[in-house]
RNA sequence: CGCGGGAUGGAGCAGCUCGGUAGCUCGUUGGGCUCAUAACCCAAAGGUCGUAGGUUCAAAUCCUACUCCCGCAA
């Protein structure tokens, strides 16, 4: 096999995992992430995880603004192959045409379901059984090459956004680490995306972060779980903006408008949903650290008194 | 100089407006009740009130500066 020259295309914590398996056996010419962008109150220039990465490894590091007017860096390499993972721009023709074997993405879901940016969100939000890694050849138009190899995985009911990123990502590298040999040899089995049966996964905006009670018990709680650890979904309460981190579906059959408090318990309160109750178990006030809620009600001087608000 | 909230025993909060004994709910420890308990009752330990300075007879509380944490916006 002809020695592989790779550039890595990645921007999160979920493309550390494969890069970092590939540059145990590989030899990475260099990796593509977004540039540092200012990030909190401070404004400290934040590199992103894959660049920490490559920093640490010696590994050399693009940070193109417009990689579809500036990738002649990355041709000047001479790759013979480009893996991508969330890098989070849309690479052009000409790039992806230039490597001998390819650009090879890694997408979390099963393709041709959720393409896009929150695929792994997506996934738990619309509360599949199921989702995966497809790992494929790339094409000018998001997330529809063709399909190289997929696995599925589970999705527990107590996965989160976060949980699920973890377990993909290792999918993800075993996968790429797994396959690449046979994409080399052209020993694969390329198939065409089935277009009838495409779903998106765009990214979540600031509406969808937001938490509709007038929905069943299981629908506010597939969101709230899809959101956690980031970007974290909210509710109003007094005005104020709270985040809900953590939820079980409840028992109680009592009546309410939906969003209204309608129990509280020793470590939770119940909120009325379309067909129910959802219970809060742990959230975040503006300007506070986030607190179970059996600690939010032990600053309460009077329980009972939060009975009967509504979340909005 | 982007806007705003906050720092009080181990946790979450009240007290600050109008200075005068450090309070609540939990947790911890010990004891009691109970067939038993995460339930209930009794008791105890645990805080120089973020840091430094100032005003005052007296500061958690008023004034000044600083540090750290958080929400929003990018």
């Amino acid at each position: 096999m002809e020695k592989l020259n790779i550039v890595y295309m990645g921007t999160p914590d979920f493309s550390v995992k494969p890069l970092e398996e590939l540059n145990k056996k590989y030899n990475i010419l260099a990796v593509v992430t977004q540039p540092d962008k200012m990030v909190g109150r401070k404004k400290i220039l934040t590199p992103s995880p894959v660049k920490e990465f490559a920093l640490l490894n010696n590994i050399k590091v693009i940070q193109p603004e417009k990689i579809r007017d500036d990738y002649v860096e990355i041709i000047n390499l001479n790759p013979n192959i480009i893996i991508t993972c969330a890098y989070g721009q849309i690479i052009p023709k000409e790039l992806l045409d230039f490597p001998k074997y390819g650009c090879i993405n890694i997408h979390a879901s099963l393709l041709p379901k959720l393409r896009g940016g929150a695929p792994i969100h997506k996934a738990i939000i619309y509360g599949y059984e199921k989702t995966g890694i497809t790992i494929m050849y790339m094409d000018e138009k998001m997330d529809s090459g063709d399909i190289i190899y997929q696995e599925e995985i589970i999705i527990e009911d107590d996965d989160t956004a976060g949980s699920l990123f973890d377990k993909l990502s290792i999918l993800g590298s075993k996968m790429i680490i797994k396959i690449l040999p046979d994409i080399i040899n052209n020993n694969i089995n390329r198939i065409k995306q089935d277009e009838s049966k495409v779903t998106y996964a765009y990214n979540i905006t600031r509406e969808e972060e937001k938490i509709d009670f007038n929905k069943t018990s299981k629908e506010v709680y597939n969101k709230i779980r899809g959101l956690n650890p980031s970007p974290v979904s909210y509710a109003i309460l007094d005005n104020k903006k709270v985040k809900i981190f953590k939820s079980k579906i409840g028992q109680s059959t009592k009546n309410g408008k939906a969003g209204e408090i309608i129990n509280v318990y020793n470590d939770s309160i119940g909120v009325k949903t379309l067909d129910g109750e959802i219970l809060i178990l742990e959230l975040q006030f503006e300007g506070k650290n986030k607190i179970s809620v059996k600690d939010y009600i032990n600053g309460l001087q009077d329980k009972r008194v939060i009975i009967g608000k509504i979340f909005n």
